[in-house]
DNA sequence: CTGAAAGCGCTAACAT
DNA sequence: ATGTTAGCGCTTTCAG
């Protein structure tokens, strides 16, 4: 540990108690005008920091807010973090992301038990199966799931309704003539990945189209890869899709690639739409058609909410707006 | 902060005093098999897991290791992440990654705060320009730059040589002919910005070519949009290019579809080349020729740096290959 | 308005 | 092999 000093030295500085620093520095109670200026001189002097973890002992707050996420690289979870912490500075919280490795099988053990009494609450976009382990090491403490939502759950959620979100996906791409609509999704132990595919079969039946086994598509990951496979895959039945739905962008543009490279040009032989609307939807050719979740305010209203509930509320459930964006692959 | 048992609570339970109980958790002193055991089914049965905070107040080290982040949603930054978090778990060390808010614009402060006494020590991927708060704050604590560094600096660094990275593709390009070739690159305050430039301009001049100043294009940030925009900004000179080299993926792909939209085809008007490899090189149409960085091996490599400066030792920096990936668009 | 002192949960001497 | 105890840096009564 750097030789940082102590609220001590501060003390002897500033030729006061380290109760009255501790004071000047939060706030506490109230200290003369003198003493204070002489206190932050002091402070200024040495460069002083309060040390987080005498704090924390002491208060048993951390003031930090962990953010549960499934994986590192995705944008769409980018986004989510940068609302969501915008909104925990300004009430004094660090939110600090964790959690990224549960996707790559190990489970970050040491995190995993810094996390039930490093934090003063959690933010949890982790998918549903993945959860549990945190959800135990957590034990009660302030929570709120964000996009992947049990809605029998008690715990408060904020989330697009991806069911609708995909009933109208679908709705459009049978507005457009598609009869026989193919469906990738990844794992469907993933709640969001089970929601949407409702509303897929929901759009259908609305149709009067029965849904068909052969044109759904579980692939085990979410990768341009998995999707390219799932369209060879798709392609291989009797009787192929005219039009696919697939659960993210990089689902479908991996379809995209799938379907080029087995000579099918999307829109014409094969529309496709994805979910998402990361910033590679709109660069790719042909443009992605696909759904758009306001991924700022997701974390935004998430972190509010989280927010809320230190403060001893019980914030209700939100579910926020969704919007089609349309462009050249469906 | 939740109902957690104490280390109090675990003695009381096991009938021992609080020191065994330590000593059993940390194996620091030999403990007889019997009270081992119960105090292992005390441990078991209150469900009970060191509190950090005390631990680290006592010890003065928090085995947290801090992974300074430009970005989030970068792959290749991803890819690090997950190289050095394979290294430090197996070390019982956790690596939280952090700092990612510096490219918003707004440095977090309270982690910045945190930074000082919260880790043991960092690994730094942080852009030049961007690190130094970090720096300050971080006070002499062991320090790793990966990727990004300044060779005279005396702290360790792993990175690939972005100069002569940047020379074979460069090299690559007039190989294939090309005389008139654009650069595109981000923001020069970052180090590896201007190391890959003048790896172009050593490979033009190598090449007999006078580096046309019109030629070079720096973008404020690295996304699609950017490379677009510079794609007509290079269109726009008198003599354009026909031939760019990128220092991202992103740039490069960016760049391509602002070509496109210009009505140029690329590799036939125009070759671009990119950096980094990135998924969606692969995926994009055309194939992006890119240079590839061993994303793993770096971060695994500034892993194993950083624990070893943790060790005492004094890591000798170190260069990993890169290498060209060759593809369609150049 | 300020200081003394207890205590947060833990580790590491120092006893025994 | 095990218990006692003194801190680690901080906040917070409790006195004054």
């Amino acid at each position: 540990m750097a030789s940082k000093a102590s609220i001590e030295a501060v003390a002897r500085e500033a030729g006061v108690s380290i109760a009255t620093v501790s004071r000047v520095l939060n706030g506490t109670k109230p200290v003369s005008a003198a003493t204070r200026q002489r206190v932050e001189a002091a402070v200024k002097a040495l460069d002083y920091r309060a040390n987080p973890f005498g704090r924390t002992l002491s208060t048993g707050e951390s003031r930090i807010l962990l953010m549960l996420m499934p994986d590192f690289a995705n944008p769409f979870y980018a986004e989510i973090v940068r609302g969501a912490a915008t909104v925990t500075r300004r009430a004094g919280y660090t939110l600090l992301p964790a959690g990224w490795e549960a996707s790559s099988g190990t489970l970050d053990t040491s995190l995993q038990m810094l996390a039930g009494s490093l934090s003063d609450g959690v933010i949890n976009l982790m998918h549903m199966p993945d959860q549990k382990p945190w959800e135990e090491a957590a034990n009660g403490k302030p929570w709120v799931n964000c996009s992947e939502f049990l809605p029998s759950d008690k715990k408060p959620y904020v989330s697009v309704d991806h069911r609708q979100a995909a009933m109208d996906a679908v709705q459009y791409l049978l507005n457009k003539g598609h009869r026989r609509i193919g469906f990738i999704t990844t794992d469907e132990r993933f709640l969001y990945a089970r929601q949407r595919r409702e509303g897929y079969e929901a759009a259908l039946k609305r149709a009067g189209i029965a849904p068909a086994s052969e044109l759904i598509c579980a692939t085990g990951d979410n990768s341009y890869g998995a999707g390219s496979q799932a369209a060879a895959t798709l392609l291989a039945v009797v009787a192929p899709p005219d039009a696919v739905f697939a659960v993210s962008d990089t689902l479908a543009i991996g379809a995209i690639k799938g379907f080029r490279k087995a000579g099918r040009s999307v829109p014409q032989d094969v529309a496709v739409m994805g979910f998402d609307n990361v910033p590679i939807a709109d660069i790719f050719e042909p443009g992605l058609t696909t759904v758009a979740q306001p991924m700022t305010e997701l974390g935004a209203a998430a972190a509010e909410m989280l927010l809320a509930l230190l403060n001893g509320e019980r914030p209700a459930p939100r579910i926020l707006p969704h919007r089609l964006v349309l462009r050249q692959s469906a």
